[in-house]
DNA sequence: CGCGCGCTCGGG
DNA sequence: CCGAGCGCGCGA
């Protein structure tokens, strides 16, 4: 028969079909070796039939890999086609992200290990008199049975193989798993609700749309409902896949999850080892796990029959794919949802706006849980006006509010946590002594500075702006660009309590995620009074001795020049006061800012999640930002200014023809330098759009897909988290 | 993507 | 006249 091949190599010139002679019993979705100019590579069998167009001398014959199963299901298939086609990108790109990565790396070597067995009476074995390896082995294998051959190796060296061409042993090759489990005893039983939880259980279930968002204040028990889903539907015998963003794969969600469903579940997350990660992934192929858990990743689980998909803290942005191709988990889940005629369940406490609304306008459905489990009350939020600070000469990162309640917090032996947002380098123009920030005149977003140019820009319409010498608003000199660093406040802070013992952690000073597990898990054990951080402490993890979250500089976040930077801000607030007060004792939150007046610190103050969103979607609709546009960057990278420069004019023209003819459906279109000019030694340039609408995006997909060359890389971002 | 072919340029 | 270097097109 012909075999339909798509070969794994990420090139548009040979992203197409390649028709090869293969066995009739090799099935489509199999993973293959194909004999491909002069090498042989790995492909993907997507079709077959019985004749060719291709000349017959040309036919090359394919041959399988020792897979027990087609790598790919049908379904896996068609979706790969999908998003291939979505996002103009290769194949075998999107063909990839079916599979764990240990496939194609080919790092894992225990995948299949090769069995001895004796295939005659142990009496018939003849061997010569010096072949004292190979009568050892063939005595051990009369005693114990099919054997790993790479054990027998260790004891009895070339004695297998001896045995082997004489023909007296036989050679199996096996597949064999790893268990990453200390075998736990597990209990798939449905556990008691509340009532709240019990009426969303049965509004999800009975409500006949596909997207079901479950809008619940933190600590309001949505896991559960989740795990009650899941749980049915592993009842009935249907799988699940389950989201989560990576950093709260934490080893105390893990072994809940394990407990709950022992070996039903694979859990999909970077902690494994290669090896592991890759049975886990068999398991899900072959039915013998049926819940996926993981990151975005997971979404690929190769899963079948699906009965529910479940995204957990559906804002969060480690949800969106930062390379090729840049799919976003929730696209991918549609499709998923629709093609299985299943749920896709959205939590979150603090939606994102887009998502929200399309709840708002009936098009997900939308259950509401207001009441948190324990009934405790939301930690309260203590404004601290560092303008105030400033003006009584108090310079230093912490407010007397703050330093206050440190005090108070230390000496009943209680714990703190410091946090603080650092996120990239964005410089902001902020006054200390008004709360002044520079912004955009047409797109409300705040300026960055520009050190090279001494100049403010807007990295969303390129405009730029004079520095300013003094603020506009109080004629104040104290303009500063940047909050203080980690090590910074840490020092401080020692000055201040030298009998604290504070850890710190962030990125720059912690590697891997086993250091951040590490510093995590001695702050939990209390073996430190304050953790001082970035973003990472802030979600998932459980510090029941927490009292106090100091959020030393809001504004940053606040100011940040982003669309979505007063929505992440509260978030970002929500979440972290989340992890104060979380068991008997209330908890308390301080939030520093030069701005105590803005409407969105006001909004997180008072847990008023709807009053944000209110005001967010007039202010979103107002300027014409997502989801009332759609935001489109065409990044183009490469190491040569020149042919850079010349693919950038390529992409332009295209582009400009597409803006001239449909006007209309273009809010903004132009194209400039990207706001940092080079990284890692490659020139940037970008084309920067607002569409009205999206069905445009197509073309501009076409278009970019047309302009790419070999050194030249071609990006089309849709909504940029960040537009550097 | 990676190879090989063929064209071009430079040195002998 | 020959050898190294790069651009282009091909692969079933």
């Amino acid at each position: 028969m012909i075999a339909e091949v798509i070969v794994d190599i990420a090139a548009s010139e040979t992203d197409r079909i390649f028709d090869y002679l293969c066995e009739d019993t090799l099935p489509v979705g199999s993973r293959v070796r194909a004999p491909f100019g002069g090498k042989t590579v790995t492909g993907f069998i997507i079709g077959k039939k019985e004749y060719s167009d291709c000349p017959t001398e040309k036919l090359k014959k394919v041959f399988p890999t020792p897979d027990e199963l087609p790598a790919l299901n049908e379904e896996c298939l068609a979706l790969a086609e999908k998003l291939a086609a979505r996002y103009r990108v290769p194949k075998a790109l999107t063909l990839r992200l079916f599979l764990p990565a240990e496939m194609r790396t080919g790092k894992v070597r225990e995948l299949v290990r090769s069995f001895a067995q004796l295939c005659v009476p142990l009496e018939d074995v003849k061997l010569a008199k010096n072949a004292k390896n190979q009568l050892a082995c063939a005595q051990y294998l009369a005693q114990n049975g099919k054997t790993d051959c790479a054990r027998l190796n260790e004891y009895f060296q070339g004695g297998v193989s001896g045995l082997e061409k004489k023909g007296y042993v036989k050679i199996t090759k096996e597949q064999v798993f790893r268990d990453p489990y200390k075998t736990l005893p597990f209990e798939n039983e449905l556990r008691t609700l509340t009532p709240d939880q019990t009426a969303a259980v049965e509004t999800i279930e009975r409500d006949t749309r596909t997207v079901q968002l479950l809008h619940g204040v933190t600590g309001s028990g949505k896991t559960e409902i989740y795990l009650t889903l899941i749980a049915k539907q592993l009842q009935a015998g249907k799988s699940s896949i389950f989201l989560v963003p990576e950093i709260s794969l934490t080893p105390q969600m893990l072994s809940q999850l394990r407990a709950r469903f022992g070996k039903s579940c694979a859990i999909l997350h970077s902690g494994l080892s290669a090896g592991e990660r890759f049975d886990e992934w068999w398991r899900l192929r072959t039915g013998e796990a049926k819940i996926a858990i993981g990151a975005r990743s997971a979404i690929f689980a190769p899963l079948e029959n699906i009965g529910v998909i479940v995204i957990d803290e559906e804002h969060d942005s480690s949800y969106a794919s930062e390379s090729a191709p840049r799919y976003t988990t929730f696209d991918v889940a549609l499709l998923r949802a629709k093609r299985n005629g299943c749920k896709l369940v959205l939590g979150s406490a603090t939606p994102s706006v887009e998502t929200y609304k399309r709840a708002k306008d009936g098009e997900f459905s939308l259950i509401r849980l207001n009441k948190r489990i324990n009934k405790k009350p939301m930690p309260e939020i203590l404004l601290a006006d560092m303008r105030r600070e400033v003006r009584r000469g108090n310079n230093s990162a912490f407010s007397g509010a703050l330093k206050e309640e440190l005090e108070r917090c230390l000496s009943a032996d209680k714990q703190a946590i410091l946090f603080l947002n650092r996120r990239g380098y964005s410089q902001t123009v902020i006054c200390k002594e008004c709360g002044y920030v520079a912004k955009c005149e047409a797109c409300d977003v705040s300026l960055t500075y520009h050190r090279d140019e001494d100049c403010l820009k807007c990295h969303y319409c390129g405009q730029k702006y004079g520095m300013l010498s003094a603020c506009p608003d109080c004629g104040g000199k104290k303009l500063t660009y940047a909050g203080t660093g980690t090590q910074r406040i840490v020092a401080d802070l020692q000055k201040l309590y030298p009998e604290a013992r504070i850890l710190r952690m962030d990125n720059d000073t912690t590697s891997g995620k086993e250091g951040h597990y590490k510093i995590l898990k001695a702050f939990a054990e209390h073996k430190a009074d304050i953790l001082v951080g970035t973003q990472m402490i802030a979600k998932g993890h459980d510090f029941p001795a927490v009292t106090l979250v100091g959020i030393l500089d809001a504004d940053m976040s606040l100011h940040f020049n982003d669309f979505r930077s007063r929505e992440r801000t509260f978030q970002l607030i929500t979440q972290v006061a989340g992890r104060s007060g979380r068991a008997e004792e209330k908890g308390k939150v301080v939030l520093q800012t030069f701005d105590p007046e803005n409407d969105v610190l006001r909004f997180a103050m008072d847990y008023d999640y709807e009053g944000f969103y209110d005001n967010e979607i007039s202010l979103r609709a107002a300027m014409a930002f997502p989801p009332f546009s759609k935001i489109v960057r065409v990044l183009i990278t490469g190491e040569d200014d020149k042919k850079t420069l010349e693919a950038l004019r390529e992409v332009y023209v295209g582009l400009e023809q597409l803006y001239t003819q449909n006007p209309e459906k273009f809010l903004f279109f132009n194209k400039m330098r990207a706001p940092i000019k080079r990284i890692q030694n490659k020139f940037r340039y970008q084309v920067l759009m607002r569409l009205a609408e999206r069905d445009l995006l197509p073309y501009i997909y076409g278009i970019c897909a047309d302009a790419k060359t070999r050194e030249v890389l071609i990006a089309v971002e849709e909504n940029p988290t960040n537009l550097s």
